[in-house]
DNA sequence: AATTTGCGCAACCGAAAAGTTGCGCTTATA
DNA sequence: TATAAGCGCAACTTTTCGGTTGCGCAAATT
């Protein structure tokens, strides 16, 4: 199975748990009463997601706790870091561009 | 057709396809060159990213170039935001925690 | 001790994705 | 003007995905 982040995040119901868990850690009961499928849909994207570290589990006793790996998420961003670089880029020569027609 | 940036950056040839412009505007088949595909598998990624607007076509008598659309990839930047306000607020915490420790 | 509750796992299914080959159209080139 | 090159589009095939139902197990509850 090709597990990465990328596709972890591609699924809108995965995106939506995660910034849920965000806020606070819940069992998959709880995350499921958020949403228009079964509890073992929820725990299939839980499972997918915590493969891939951008969850973690918290046992107390017969409930599971989903925690969110805030850690792994920096990895997007350092993706996108390289595209940053260009819109920074970007927005400088523009910037310049404007200060150049203001002096004339 | 549920297309989205997430989905159209879940696929690694994508993705690959997205660094590759951001240097440099390329045709099909030169893109295809750098793949181990044909050129018609290429020009189905080439599709969905127009589709989600992530790249553009300029027509240059019988050759298409595709370039990166950098501005839609700061949607992916914006949704990282709220996971980003999370993570600097714990290394506030962090910080403040390692001051406390060394005032003692 | 019996029953309920919370969970993961496996089998199954329909839809969508990712690739292929095979066109046909348009623009260069000989 | 015939031929080659660069594309997009459509049909088809094989995986993968997202969901379901139906278990079985361990921890609470009665």
């Amino acid at each position: 199975m090709r597990r990465d982040i990328f596709q972890a995040i591609a699924d809108p119901t995965r995106r939506a748990i995660l910034v849920l868990i965000a806020l606070q850690a819940m069992t998959p009961n709880a995350i499921a009463e958020h949403f228009d499928m079964t509890r073992q849909a929820v725990s299939k994207h839980l499972k997918i997601l915590t493969e891939c570290e951008l969850v973690k589990q918290e046992h107390q006793g017969r409930e599971i706790y989903y925690l969110l790996e805030i850690e792994k998420m920096k990895e997007i961003d350092k993706w996108l870091e390289q595209f940053r670089k260009i819109w920074e880029t970007r927005f400088e020569q523009l910037d310049a561009l404007l200060a150049t027609i203001k002096k004339k």
